[in-house]
Order: structure tokens, then C-alpha cells, then sequence
DNA sequence: GCTGATAGTAAACTAAATTTACTACATGTC
DNA sequence: GACATGTAGTAAATTTAGTTTACTATCAGC
């Protein structure tokens, strides 16, 4: 079944990203706080933006956010003079932030590299297409 | 980046089951209770076994199990007398739940087709293999 | 029949999501 | 330019979910 494989790998995945960031020695973040730095990151990104992304809603992407700020992760900026929406406050990475959206990246990069060592790049890279046309698909 | 797909495709997933689910009257289930309807199901399990299988702790699946009972999903029945470990309580489904087991288990099958139109048998199958290898290679 | 381990359970606590409700700003209408 | 309506963001209160801690019953080895 589809369904219980597409669990699993993903399963796998969040917690391969969540033993990599515990040794990098981010210790404080959890399972939730994985959905703001979800591709493509929060640098510069809306809140209802990065809620809509985690197919959350705003109220609980708030929290989170709240949550990243208290640890030092993001900071809220409120929007300046030149901004076109008054009400838009960007989320901006701070360097602790950074720092994590770097140790999230090199995991998945050594998951890449051993999926395609075990299935070969070509097999890979049409698995990869393949959930990029059912994403585009779900999207219509 | 193979993360960001597989996430995509497996939140899709669930979000279908749980509409499904919905549509078809089972309207208390919420998203936890599905860790109990994986593959191959409850029926017959124990709930340590059902813990480890949803990658949980036996007091999580516990309440889960709890919860579902009280809804008239399943039931956990004594060890029979000639059973083998007098501790262990098997876990079984009402009707109710194979009801909500097979409800789960069409929408599974309703996406399995989708995904076989939209890619092709043969490419379906592909990624279906591959995903198993992958999980074979991460239990070594 | 002790001893240490395992299966199951649950209360208490902590974490996270949803519901509800509010403020500030934006946009369109008259 | 005043007013109505909608949107972005926020947060308290509530509900739901998961973890920590701790207990009982059974088992397996000695």
C-alpha cells in the first residue's frame, strides 16, 4: 500500500532531521517547529504564508513562531515604512537560526545521497519526478 | 529535495483518509487514531506490538486504545486460559471498527488508482518497490 | 519461592492544536 | 473622507495529544 510506505519513509526522514539536529547540539527544537523551516525556510516569509505552507492555520503557526522566538531562532520584524501591506511583519532567521536551517539541509543531502546510492541516480531521480507530478497533480 | 515530497505526498494521504473517514459517518476519528488502523491493522495484536509498529511509546498507543474503545471501535480481551503469556491482552475490532477499517482501506485503494492513472502501472509500481527497498535497507 | 525482566495500565504532567475573539491595517463604496 | 467589509496578525482559553512516572500481574531463570 502506498499509503503505509509513503508513512514510513517520511517517518524516517523527520526523525533522521530531528537525531541530526539533536547532535548538531540544537537540543530545544521539536517535531512541530520543523514545519516553519520547511522548504523554502522562513527568512523573509509572512506568518499566514509559512501557515498556509505547513497546511496549518495562522493560530497554531503563531505559536510555533512564538515558540522559535523564545529559543532565539526567529525574530518577528515589524514592517517598515516602505512596505506595501502595514500589517505584514516578515520572520527573519537569526544566526542560531541559520545555523539549524544549515544542519536541516546537510541531513537531508546525506538522506539524497544514500537513497540514491542504494536505488541508483537515474531510479531516484524518477521516484523524485514522480512525487513532483502527484504534488502538481493534488494542486490542479 | 526528497524531504519536502515525501511529506507532501504522506500528509496528502492522511488528509484523504481522514476525509474519507468523515464522509463515510466516522466522524469521532481524529488524526492519532489512524497510528491504530496501520497496516495490517489492530485485529488479533497486542498493544505493545501495535506501540512499536506505529513507532510510539505503550503508554501513547495505551490511550490511544482507550479512547478508541470507549468510542466502540475495538476491545482488548483477557488472555484466554490457554494462552500462551497470561499478560498479554490481544486487541480486537468491533464491527464498527472493520467497518472503519474497510472505509480507510477504500480510500487507500481510490488513491492507489489515481496515482496508477496519473504515473502509469508500470512507473507506479517502480516507486512502489523502490520505497519498500528503502525501508528494507533502514531495518538492516 | 526468590529475583529480575516484561506486558499492560493509568495518573499526573507537559506539549501542541483548535476555538474564539480581538486589534490594526487595507480596500472598495457612497 | 467616512463607513463597511475583509484580511493579517496575535493571543487567551480550551481541548487534545504525548511523555514521565509509577504501579500490578505475569513470566523465565535459578
Amino acid at each position: 500500500m502506498i499509503g503505509a510506505l509513503l508513512r514510513y519513509a517520511w517517518q524516517g526522514v523527520r526523525a533522521q532531521i530531528l537525531d541530526g539536529l539533536q547532535a548538531a547540539g540544537f537540543t530545544d527544537l521539536r517535531a512541530p517547529h520543523l514545519d516553519v523551516f520547511q522548504h523554502p525556510g522562513p527568512e523573509g516569509a509572512r506568518p499566514g504564508d509559512l501557515a498556509e505552507r505547513a497546511r496549518t492555520t495562522k493560530q497554531a503557526m503563531n505559536q510555533l513562531l512564538r515558540s522559535l522566538e523564545e529559543l532565539g531562532y526567529v525574530e518577528r520584524r515589524s514592517p517598515s515604512a516602505k512596505s506595501a501591506d502595514g500589517r505584514a511583519r516578515a520572520v527573519h532567521l537569526t544566526p542560531r537560526g541559520v545555523r539549524a536551517a544549515a544542519a536541516i539541509r546537510d541531513v537531508l543531502l546525506e538522506i539524497e545521497a544514500a537513497w540514491a546510492a542504494r536505488l541508483g541516480a537515474s531510479r531516484f531521480a524518477d521516484i523524485k519526478a514522480a512525487l513532483e507530478e502527484m504534488r502538481g497533480a493534488a494542486e490542479r
